[in-house]
DNA sequence: AGCACGCCGACT
DNA sequence: GTCGGCGTGCTC
């Protein structure tokens, strides 16, 4: 049987739909991929948007329609998922098509079969499960045992994939298999049965005891399954918020229902991961961006099928197909990670709340320093409130001290970020056992390279950004664009061999601090120093069990690691958070001060923090060391401070995006749009819309960038604008080497 | 985004 | 005379 079908492409950026002629034996279904020519091009996949009944469609009545191929039997994306597209595609104004192409795994944007594929797992050997003793002898490795225990456990084979999300080394792996007491063997997740058809209970063990403000939040949730209510889960750092999320897990699990639970990247931990597997007997499937494609296929089709019961993923996972879905969590929703930077700009807090509406099951937001947006939708009632403001333990909340850097002797130290004060107080707390955490937002040994000769900074060829040295690897980096050049000895532009390093990054401070305390083990945790997850592991392991003594980093140290020995936080260098000219940087100044604090003190030592600044008498330094102020309280009053300037989340904001090779076509493309949008503008009265200027960094990897800035209290009326001016932009049709796109709802300035 | 078509400059 | 630059427009 024919049928006439209309199509979005995945490949192609274009919004319209495209008609086919398909063949197959019943009228196939919205959510299907098509293969289809299209222009003097074949195999383009595209997705099957509506059928069509003949002579709908009229004005292509002209055409003889091309026919396409069915690539599935069912609807490859589900009606939620592919109802959560069409949403992403209007809110974002973003091709339908390309909204389906970030929703797909990339080997069914290929056009691969959507079936499962066989991947290595272990399995006890037969040696292996006739070892009498419950250890062999010859494991002496902790991690070889555990994984020997846990295979001896579970009976069936387990994926490799899995062993390595929960912390077992490719090494260890190995070592059982070379030993003969376990084998790898291929499986495949294909002929599993559903997970609401084992009869094992859900729980493997008694859940732990929640205490009463924990019991609280639990049952507030449960009572709303089956409901779209948003909640906001706000839990003091240590307050258990994970905990709770298992306890409504397991009831929606109860219930005959799948849960998604959607963490930053870096929170994807084994402890973390740990927990749901050892509580679960239900499938906990895992989606992040360590699986090769075909893994990620597997956990999608698993998700799909119905074979996993909880998806723990990371902002994609967000579009994955899951039959019954009773609950989504997203933990750490003040993330930006959260927030996908190209391509379809969404943020996943944005499309979960759609989706939680769509499946008409409740979305928990949770966090420790909720975000405006977030905290908005509270005030105006459409999230609830739970709060969890005990810690668990003794543990009481640090102190927060404020040294003024103006009155610091300038000594070496002050010159790689660590004045005297705070440098006295590692030793104190380093010669007492305990542990010390640093933080610097600066990666690097020097932040730049200055010639002393002619004055000039080693810049980046391809950026507008200085240079940043390297020691580690003896390279000059450039954090914009990654690429590297090798150190020079002489400066490039004057020859003069007088090279001065100008700034300290977090390289530097680690170099010192083992300079300077020579007896204790100090660590560096950026992005540079963890390359792989397992480094991070690893690195994480030796700060838990108190090996590491000084950790230096990045972001890094903040995210959520929990280190009972850590006594002391140094915060190297507040101020350019403090006095940066984007709206959001106090928002994100007290998250990080209040995520980093909370890293002190978690045990029964009590904790510290110092803050190293130019200008203690800051307003938000001087509301943030106070002992009884929340983060809540910091936040209500940076949020008033928007709604006086109607900015975010107040107001709705929009970027309009163009960026060329030439800076001219860049400029010109933007100046014309909004020129032809001008006579529309009346049309839009709430509408507020900048010049037309170049962003901050105005060239990054040879392309220069340029932006106009929308802000409408009405986010309809942004959108209706936003339209428009796509229209317009579609209507000054394309030109070579000009790119232009939106931002809704952008995390930071341009 | 591809890709073809088409109209102008500098090669054999 | 042709090769190839990239501006323009179309793709069911």
């Amino acid at each position: 049987m024919e049928y006439r079908i209309s199509t979005a492409l995945i490949s192609r950026p274009m919004s319209g739909l495209f008609d086919y002629i398909v063949d197959a034996p019943v009228e196939p279904l919205p959510g299907a991929r098509v293969k289809v020519p299209f222009g003097t091009t074949q195999d383009n996949i595209a997705v099957l948007v509506r059928t069509a009944q003949p002579g709908q469609t009229a004005a292509l009545e002209r055409l003889e329609l091309k026919s396409g191929e069915l690539l599935d039997d069912l609807e490859l994306i589900p009606p939620d998922v592919f109802a959560l597209c069409q949403y992403a595609a209007e809110y974002y104004h973003y091709p339908l098509g390309q909204c389906f192409f970030t929703a797909l795994p990339s080997l069914l944007r290929e056009g691969r079969a959507a079936a499962f594929k066989e991947s290595p797992a272990l399995t006890l050997s037969v040696k292996g499960r006739a070892a009498d003793a419950e250890l062999p002898a010859e494991l002496k490795n902790a991690g070889q045992r555990q994984l020997f225990t846990l295979l001896k456990q579970h009976g069936a084979p387990i994926f490799k994939q899995e062993l390595r999300d929960r912390g077992f080394t490719s090494y260890a792996l190995a070592a059982l298999v070379k030993r003969g007491l376990a084998e790898e063997v291929m499986q495949s997740t294909a002929d599993a049965h559903t997970w609401q058809e084992d009869s094992r209970p859900v729980l493997k063990h008694a859940a732990l005891n929640l205490n009463s403000e924990q019991q609280e939040a639990a049952n507030a949730v449960c009572a709303a399954l089956g409901t779209a209510q948003n909640f906001l889960l706000y839990g003091i750092t240590g307050s258990g918020k994970t905990e709770v999320y298992l306890h409504i897990i397991a009831k929606v699990l109860e219930r005959g229902q799948a849960a998604l639970v959607l963490v930053p990247e870096i929170a994807l931990t084994p402890q973390t991961v740990e927990r749901f597997y050892q509580r679960f007997n239900a499938p906990v499937i895992l989606m992040h961006s360590a699986l090769s494609p075909s893994e990620r296929l597997n956990a999608w089709l698993t998700m799909k099928t119905g074979k996993g019961a909880v998806l723990i993923g990371t902002r994609s996972a967000l579009f994955t197909p899951i039959p019954h879905l009773g609950l989504i969590v997203l933990d750490e929703e003040h993330d930006s990670s959260f927030k996908q930077g190209d391509g379809l700009r969404y943020h996943a807090r944005t499309l979960a709340q759609q989706r939680a509406a769509l499946n008409s099951c409740p979305l928990v937001l949770g966090s420790a320093t909720p975000s405006l947006e977030t905290l908005q939708e509270v005030m105006s009632g459409k999230t609830v409130l739970l709060q969890l403001t005990r810690r668990a333990g003794a543990a009481q909340l640090p102190e927060i001290v404020l040294i003024d850097q103006r009155a610091e002797p300038l000594t070496l130290g002050v010159q790689t970020g660590i004045g005297i004060t705070l440098e006295n107080e590692i030793g104190i707390e380093t010669v007492k056992g305990n542990q010390v955490m640093l933080f610097l937002n600066r990666r690097g040994y020097a932040h730049q390279l200055i010639c002393h000769h002619c004055g000039k900074v080693i810049t980046c060829p391809h950026c507008d950004t200085p240079l940043t040295v390297h020691r580690s690897d003896n390279r000059l980096l450039c954090h914009i664009c990654d690429s590297a050049f090798p150190l020079p000895r002489t400066c490039p532009h004057c020859g003069s061999a007088e090279l001065l390093e100008n700034g300290y990054g977090t390289e530097q401070v680690e170099h010192y601090l083992k300079l300077r305390y020579p007896d204790v083990i100090v660590d560096r945790l950026d992005r540079d120093a963890v390359k792989t997850k397992a480094d991070l592991d690893v690195k994480l392991a030796h700060m838990r069990a108190g090996q590491t003594r000084i950790l230096a980093g990045t972001q890094m140290v903040a995210k959520g690691h929990d280190f009972p020995g850590v006594t002391l936080v140094g915060i190297l260098d507040l101020d350019a958070g403090l006095f940066s000219d984007d709206f959001r940087a106090l928002e994100f100044t007290a998250q990080l001060l209040t995520q980093v604090a909370g890293r002190a003190g978690r045990a029964e030592r009590p904790g510290r923090v110092l803050i190293q600044t130019h200008h203690p008498e800051h307003p938000l330094l001087q509301l943030l060391i106070q002992p009884q102020t929340s983060y809540l309280t910091v936040a209500q009053q940076l949020l008033a401070l928007r709604a006086q300037r109607l900015l975010p989340p107040v107001s709705a904001q929009a970027f309009l995006l163009s960026n060329s090779s030439v800076r001219e076509k860049a400029h010109a493309f933007l100046s014309e749009l909004m020129e032809g949008l001008k006579p529309h503008l009346p049309e839009f009265p709430g509408l507020n819309c900048g010049p037309v200027i170049s962003d901050k960094i105005e060239k990054r990897r040879n392309r220069y960038h340029f932006h106009v800035q929308v802000l409408s209290r009405d986010r309809n009326e942004l959108s209706a604008f936003l339209t428009l001016a796509q229209r317009r932009a579609d209507i000054m049709g394309r030109r070579t080497d000009v790119r232009f796109a939106c931002d809704v709802d952008p995390l930071f300035m341009y």
